[in-house]
DNA sequence: GTGACAGTGTTGACAATGTCAACAAGAGTG
DNA sequence: CACTCTTGTTGACATTGTCAACACTGTCAC
């Protein structure tokens, strides 16, 4: 019946530490982590993820650095599909990034909200959301050889995607945006109107 | 010496509650907001604040709804002087909103936070926000008149651009963007960008 | 004026929480 | 088996939000 190699009283803790924090991330908002309930929850005491983590702070770190490594797992699995013409390949990026956000809310909120993580800047979490800033640097530089967007700082393009995508996720979740609006139409518009603005820079 | 009509032990306990959490907020982020720490900057003991709100959440929901006052205040600031030709309006008020978040980054993180606030919706909250969204959309009205942007639902509009300069403000605030780049450049470039293409639609 | 009354502030107490130090038990090595 | 490192447990403490009981202050009817 053990699970893996259960080499010490629990097996691997630290491993099951990210995961369930993540699932009461997902339950309960971040708010619902304390220390000793996800020591509960594994069947170990209060004091035992200090053990493997120096600080709760640090634990949340990690939930965030793993939330970001799936996000970008998934904005790169649509890489295979659909690599027809036209922007559809950024379009559907954009797309991914909003809806990996609206269903998992409170773990989005982790990821970007230095605010539970405030303290140093945490490098692991920066390089995060790095490796996700460069895949959309690639994917942009993709289209611009192409033709098919403008051939500005690639970098600064990115930025600009990214600032939409994740400004409508963020609206999104804080329940910023009237509910009648149908989101899949929001989401499309949004994505349009910047491939729309990174192409015309006709007149500039 | 009396500053106002010091009705009471305090005078004016309420407004100055706020006043100060936003303070506090400023200097040391959300978390170094306590009760009892607000109470002592003012002269008073832990319990007092309770007399003027249920709870915490409750002063930080009053401290985020004026910073939305605030906000909306400056955004609208600028409406006298240029009402040049061309989206210069639209593009100030871009420019404005990220300039108000960098510079009252942790006040803005809590406006946007539901994270903190979490328990209800706040519908006071709501209502600050909601009244930003009208005077964008208003603004994008008279700019869809002049005919300088395209003419679909103006709401759907806004929600795009707000979505654009919350995110770059976003993601400035949370360092989550090369401190190298130039941020100015930046955000010229994200307003710009949302304009174009809110523009051409020309072969959608 | 004076006494009731409501508004405002204070204090004691409590539960929840993060965290540390001291202790203990399993696991590997000789 | 003895030794030691890793991992887990427990007791304790400070901080914090919050409530209940109490106290003070101004107001107002009489």
């Amino acid at each position: 019946m053990a699970e893996r190699a259960r080499t010490y009283h629990h097996g691997d803790l630290r491993a099951s530490l990210v995961e369930e924090a993540a699932a009461m991330i997902s339950e309960g908002g971040a708010a619902s982590v304390t220390m000793r309930a996800i020591g509960s929850r594994l069947g170990v005491s209060r004091g035992a993820p200090y053990r493997h983590f120096p600080d709760k702070t640090a634990l949340l770190v990690a939930v965030a650095v793993a939330g970001f490594k799936r996000l970008n797992r998934r904005l790169g699995s649509g890489d295979a599909g659909v690599s027809s013409s036209s922007v559809e390949r950024l379009r559907r990026m954009g797309e991914q990034y909003v809806r990996f956000a609206l269903e998992h809310p409170a773990h989005y909120r982790l990821m970007y909200g230095k605010e539970a993580l405030e303290r140093q800047d945490q490098p692991e979490l920066r390089k995060a959301a790095g490796a996700l800033l460069e895949n959309l640097i690639d994917v942009i530089r993709v289209h611009q050889q192409r033709g098919e967007i403008d051939g500005g700082d690639p970098r600064a393009q990115a930025y600009v995607a990214w600032s939409a995508v994740h400004g409508l996720a963020s609206l999104l979740i804080e329940r910023q945006i009237d509910p009648n609006v149908n989101v899949d139409d929001l989401i499309r518009q949004t994505t349009q109107t910047i491939l729309d603005g990174m192409r015309d820079r006709s007149q500039d």
